[in-house]
DNA sequence: CGCCAGGTTGATTTCGCTCAAGCAATGTGG
DNA sequence: CCACATTGCTTGAGCGAAATCAACCTGGCG
């Protein structure tokens, strides 16, 4: 724990734990991965913070190191949409960075959060010395945007129950415990006001559909906990749900 | 024109025409240049032809030379998403190359197009001996996430009236004609029902729609043809939309 | 304590989908 | 050259999912 939430904190080595969950970085030698610890700034983010704002200059890249950050996408009507989750080991704003723009979203803490930050220049720096972490950028960047391809089409297609019932499925992985009997307990880190945010809908018509999920018995709801003892029959909705 | 739509013409080099459009393949040496165009395979191919489909595996990439090519997703149920668009000087496929993925859609043509296409071992070694073709795709590649991230927003947020706006306005640069007087005219490329499929919307909508739109005297329609007499009227009425 | 944000619920409206029919343009085979 | 499918587009009627508007409840917090 972190008292101070601002108090920088650089004695501790980022990439260290980074480099053992196996993404981009590991492309590093030692040499570069010592240059990027001596110039990567680390602090704590408390839940609700703004790390970087949509329009703002980008000036480097954020490594989530533990927590939970929302990147959010604001219209000038107000209307509100999360575009995308970054967990432990994620990356924010390589997007920008790369393709030289200004940031076009809001990254927002939803769980206290360590967030390393490497500036520009010495992002650029290890991408010219490295080819190998280009590389690994572009593969990655390459997912992602297959993954957005992929809610697009959901989005656009798929009935406000069937979106959710998508995002319980994937947050398994990361918020997901299943028994020895084969009961999953989910716990889910962000409001369901920010749920209807990244399926595109508004927050009476969540708590309306996951009352409906739940009176049909695949879901059991406490708080933001949900307890799904067949995840099977979820799994079998997604397959012949319908329409909007 | 090219009489015979199969058949093969590596006579022309491709990227001699590419090279002027300004794209990641101007990072490319002479003998790189040389190496690629000995290797690319370039066919026309005509409307409604398919370049590869979804889940397939991948084996190149694709540049359209001139034409159009629009990149559908169908998921098991019919439902059908028109995720992208390429146009002269595009690069199809490198998502999945990129990503190590198979084809997660698949390539129609739209317009009669030439495409050339470059095989995944060329495209590796081109990578590996020239860094700065993979930071250009990079670029390239992160800029496409950000547009799918803002269809994304847009879907999920915006009504099918402000989303054929929207794209009205975005099809400006590349197929309208604004006269001396102010007036926009746009050839529309797709058909109705292809406009649909990249909006997420049914063509009786988008048809409804659109006379709505011409009932508002925003713009004229004949045929594929739009005439847009007060561009700023329609701009404006994105700035105050409403939500879903 | 009062305040407020997050959440729930109800009543009502509306947007966009479904189903169905019809029309014009294009193509095709007899 | 006509009969006919076919395809893209339009329009109408009806419906349903989700939004809107509004009230109220809850727990946390200054």
């Amino acid at each position: 724990m972190n008292k101070d939430p601002l108090k920088h904190d650089t004695a501790e080595p980022c990439l260290d734990a980074r480099i053992r969950t196996k993404n981009e970085w590991d492309a590093l030698t030692p040499a570069e991965i010592g240059l990027f610890n001596r110039n990567v700034v680390c602090r704590t983010y408390d839940a609700g913070r703004v790390i970087f704002g949509q329009g703002d200059q980008c000036r480097g890249l954020y490594i989530v190191e533990r927590g939970l950050v929302a990147v959010r996408k604001v219209d000038e009507n107000g209307l509100s949409a999360i575009v995308r989750l970054a967990h432990q080991g994620d990356t924010l704003g390589y997007r920008p960075l790369l393709a030289k723009e200004n940031h076009r979203a809001t990254a927002e803490v939803i769980k206290d959060s360590r967030i390393c930050f490497a500036d520009a220049p010495i992002m650029h720096r290890l991408l010219l010395s490295n080819p190998q972490l280009g590389m690994r950028f572009l593969e990655h960047t390459a997912q992602a945007l297959g993954e957005a391809e992929e809610r697009l089409f959901q989005v656009a297609a798929l009935s406000v129950r069937t979106r959710i019932i998508h995002i319980l499925i994937l947050l398994r992985s990361h918020y997901g415990k299943t028994t020895s009997d084969g009961t999953l307990y989910l716990d889910m880190p962000m409001s369901w006001r920010d749920l209807a945010d990244m399926i595109g809908a508004r927050p009476e018509s969540v708590s309306r559909t996951l009352r409906d999920i739940k009176d049909d018995g695949l879901i059991n709801l406490n708080g933001r906990k949900v307890r799904i003892d067949r995840v099977d029959r979820l799994v079998d909705e997604l397959h012949h749900s319908v329409h909007h």
